[in-house]
Order: structure tokens, then C-alpha cells, then sequence
DNA sequence: TCTGGGGTCCTAGGACCC
DNA sequence: TCTGGGGTCCTAGGACCC
């Protein structure tokens, strides 16, 4: 493959920044940003609060243990999409070849526009004082020559950093790289390679094939290529890329339930949820998927194939609701989730029936309540009185605006 | 440290067909 | 009735990313 400079760009706790520009009274404080449920985790913390040692995941209260003066802020979903559509759109001012990879993280592929700018570290340099400039956030920006050393290299200065390895740097920077900055080595195969006395990249790269490929099969190969710090996956554009697979929701319930009744409302609400998107998307699934999870926190999935394709709430309702009849609920619930999968890119045939017709135009005439009024305006009978929709719904860093298939790029 | 939510990819075993 | 093999679809679960 020919030589190729990628750049990783990794906005430097988003959410935090975000409410920090738009509230001068946070500035230079630490924050954390929240979802909006009781039961919730720490999605951001500024990086006044990550001095205390406050961290993503952590739980309120161990937060505010760290950092007593730590304001809490709820999430505030559109503010972070609508920023975050706004970068990345700027960053195609640079390059068609802007793989979205989460919320607040893009690769680019700015080989072809090296000439145009000036070099990669001049439009480092641009991008950085533009985000600065408009939206009063900073970045860390990695080069490198693929996409695996561009992340590792926006991780290697927080924040506001700019770090280039180039081709010749590879092996000196990778050598007592602990393996677990690599992007696709989590705990377990942390543990796993330390269990063979891999400790670094470069012990990683050294290692003999066979022995990772006995231990971890096809993916050993890619683990010792990514040890010598070879990825020659392309950069992605969103016209480019796969449709997505599945779609689904979960949700972790404010209390533990037992009751049928409770988990059916619940079940009701999550496949609204997902038959909404589904259809925003123009996708139906074939395959309707039931997590739960009790109170133990063992989670297990079970899920049902069907003879057609779905994306009407009620169908995929009356799936889970089949899957559901199915289990022996053995502890309370703490969390439920509906998924589909196996999807189909056909748009629906206009269904035969008049009373299928108006059962379709009255799920679009609902659909474009909610878009212009916002989730839940109108809804199911059953979902009125079960107030746990009602604020916004947590949104995770691994959000992609309007899914990937759906980014706007003009 | 009683622990969120949305995805993707991979593996392994079973059913079924030719 | 016995045997083997390949392909495909389905289910369940695990690891990983943000």
C-alpha cells in the first residue's frame, strides 16, 4: 500500500467542553456530565475534575468523595450533536476522507491534500485554532502513517496536543508502549498477552506468530501486525460505509421490576424507540433480540427469528413480547433492551389491506409529530402515566450523528 | 467503587439441505 | 440403513470500542 498521513482527532472531553463554552460560569471548574437518570455514571468530567481523579464511569458519588466542590451537569443531547455535526462537517473543508468514529473522535485521510496546505502539521494547526476559535474546545490531533498510530498518537498528549510519529519513528515509539494503548487490546487481552510475558508493543510485534494464533486464532495474526504497528485499513468516508446492522435500545429502570405488567410498558417504550429509528433509518430486521438484566447484574440475551421483516413498533413489541413468554424471570429486572438485526434496505411495500394502509399512515403521521416535537409527544396509550420517558435519553460517546449512514456531508 | 448505552465483530454449536 | 462433507441459517455469548 502506498504511504499514506492520517490524522486521528479526539476532542478533548467533549460533553464537559461543551457546557463549559456554553456557560461561562463553568469555566475553568470541575464538572462532570451525567445522564439523566438516577441510576447513572459519570459520561465526561472537565479537566479540572479529572485532577481530583474523577473519571468517566465512575458513579456520583465516588465523584463527588474525589472532588466535593464538582458541579453536576445533566447531559444535554442536542447541544452535543449539533456541535459535533458542525466539526466534522468542517473537517471535510480538509479532505472527503472523514471517517466518523464516535461523537467526538474522526480519522482523515488528508494524503491528497498535503500539496494544498502546506504539510499535515499546517492543517493540524488550522483545524485546532477553528475548533478553538468557534467552539471554544480543544483537540488532540495524532499523524501518523495509518489509522491505528494516529490514534495511538492523539492519546499520547492530552489535551490540546499534536503528536506526529512518522514512518521511520515506528519502532522507537512502539517499543515500550504498553500494549493496551493500542486501540482493539482491551482488559481481557491485556491480561491474556501478559499471561505469555507480553508487555509492550514491541514484545507483541517480536513474538512468534504460531504462539498468537494458538492462543487467539485469526486474531493473533492481526495482534503481532498491530504490535509492529501495521493497519492498512482505509479511512472510511460515511458514503462509503456499511449499513448499519442493527439497531437497538436499552435501558437500565429506575428500580428493579418483577411485574409483567412493568416489563411489558417497558418493552413497549424500548420498541417505539427502536421501530422509530428503524424506520428513520429505512431499515426493517428479520430478527428481533431480548436483553435483561437482573439485579445480580447477570445479563443474558435471547433472540427470535422471524418470517418477515419488521420496523412497526407493534411487531417488534409483540417479538419481544414472544421472546419474553419464553424465559423464566428468575430475579428482578434491572435493565431491558430490544435490538433488531438482520436487517433488509427495502423500503416497505404500501401494505395491501386498508386496514394495514392506515395502520402505516398513522405510524408516519406519528413519526412526524415526534421529529418536529421531539420523542414521545405522541405515543401508546400504555406508555402515558410511565414517566421513565420522559427526560432525555442518555446519549454514550460512541453516538455517531444520525447514525453513520445518515451524516450530512454537504 | 453495587457499576450507562449503542454498536461491531468473532466463535462455537446445532439444524437442515444437498 | 450406514457413512462423509460442504454450505447456510440460526442462537448464544464474549470482547471490544466510544
Amino acid at each position: 500500500m502506498r504511504s499514506r498521513t492520517v490524522m486521528h482527532i479526539d476532542m478533548n472531553s467533549f460533553f464537559a467542553s461543551v457546557e463549559q463554552a456554553a456557560n461561562p460560569f463553568l469555566k475553568g471548574k470541575p464538572i462532570v456530565v451525567t445522564g439523566s437518570q438516577q441510576r447513572t455514571v459519570i459520561l465526561t468530567a472537565s479537566y479540572e475534575a479529572r485532577a481530583f481523579g474523577v473519571k468517566t464511569g465512575m458513579m456520583l458519588h465516588e465523584a463527588k468523595r474525589l472532588c466535593p466542590e464538582v458541579i453536576l451537569v445533566p447531559a444535554d443531547n442536542r447541544k452535543y450533536t449539533h456541535t459535533s455535526s458542525q466539526i466534522m462537517k468542517m473537517f471535510h473543508d480538509y479532505t472527503p476522507l472523514v471517517e466518523v468514529f464516535s461523537i467526538d473522535e474522526a480519522w482523515l485521510d488528508v494524503t491528497g491534500s498535503l500539496a494544498l496546505f502546506g504539510g499535515a502539521e499546517n492543517i493540524a494547526y488550522k483545524i485546532k485554532s477553528r475548533i478553538k476559535y468557534h467552539f471554544d474546545i480543544t483537540c488532540s490531533i495524532g499523524i501518523a502513517p495509518n489509522k491505528l498510530l494516529a490514534k495511538l498518537a492523539s492519546e499520547m498528549k492530552k489535551p490540546d496536543g499534536l503528536v506526529v510519529i512518522k514512518a521511520d519513528e515506528v519502532s522507537r515509539v512502539l517499543e515500550q508502549m504498553p500494549i493496551k494503548e493500542l486501540c482493539g487490546i482491551g482488559r481481557k487481552t491485556e491480561r491474556a498477552l501478559q499471561m505469555m510475558s507480553i508487555r509492550t508493543c514491541g514484545e507483541l510485534g517480536r513474538c512468534d506468530e504460531k504462539r498468537l494464533t494458538n492462543r487467539f486464532g485469526i486474531v493473533g495474526t492481526q495482534l503481532k501486525q498491530m504490535g509492529q504497528g501495521i493497519d492498512d485499513s482505509p479511512v472510511i468516508s460515511a458514503e462509503d460505509a456499511d449499513e448499519v446492522k442493527s439497531v437497538g435500545h436499552s435501558m437500565t429502570l429506575k428500580r428493579d421490576i418483577t411485574f409483567r405488567n412493568e416489563i411489558l410498558r417497558y418493552l413497549l417504550q424500548l420498541s417505539e424507540m427502536v421501530g422509530r429509528r428503524a424506520r428513520r433509518y429505512e431499515v426493517a430486521g428479520k430478527t428481533i433480540h431480548l436483553t435483561i438484566r437482573y439485579s445480580d447484574f447477570s445479563t443474558f440475551g435471547k433472540q427470535t427469528t422471524l418470517k418477515n421483516y419488521v420496523n412497526k413498533s407493534e411487531d417488534i413489541y409483540v417479538g419481544a413480547v414472544a421472546i419474553l413468554d419464553t424465559i423464566d424471570i428468575e430475579q428482578p429486572i434491572r435493565l431491558l433492551g430490544v435490538r433488531i438485526t438482520n436487517l433488509c434496505y427495502h423500503r416497505e411495500q404500501l401494505p395491501l389491506f386498508e386496514d394495514e394502509r392506515k395502520k402505516a399512515f398513522m405510524v408516519s403521521a406519528m413519526d412526524a409529530v415526534n421529529d418536529k416535537y421531539g420523542d414521545f409527544t405522541v405515543t401508546y396509550g400504555s406508555l402515558l402515566g410511565n414517566n421513565s420517558q420522559s427526560g432525555s435519553h442518555v446519549i454514550s460517546p460512541a453516538w455517531k450523528p444520525e447514525g453513520i449512514r445518515n451524516v450530512q456531508v454537504t
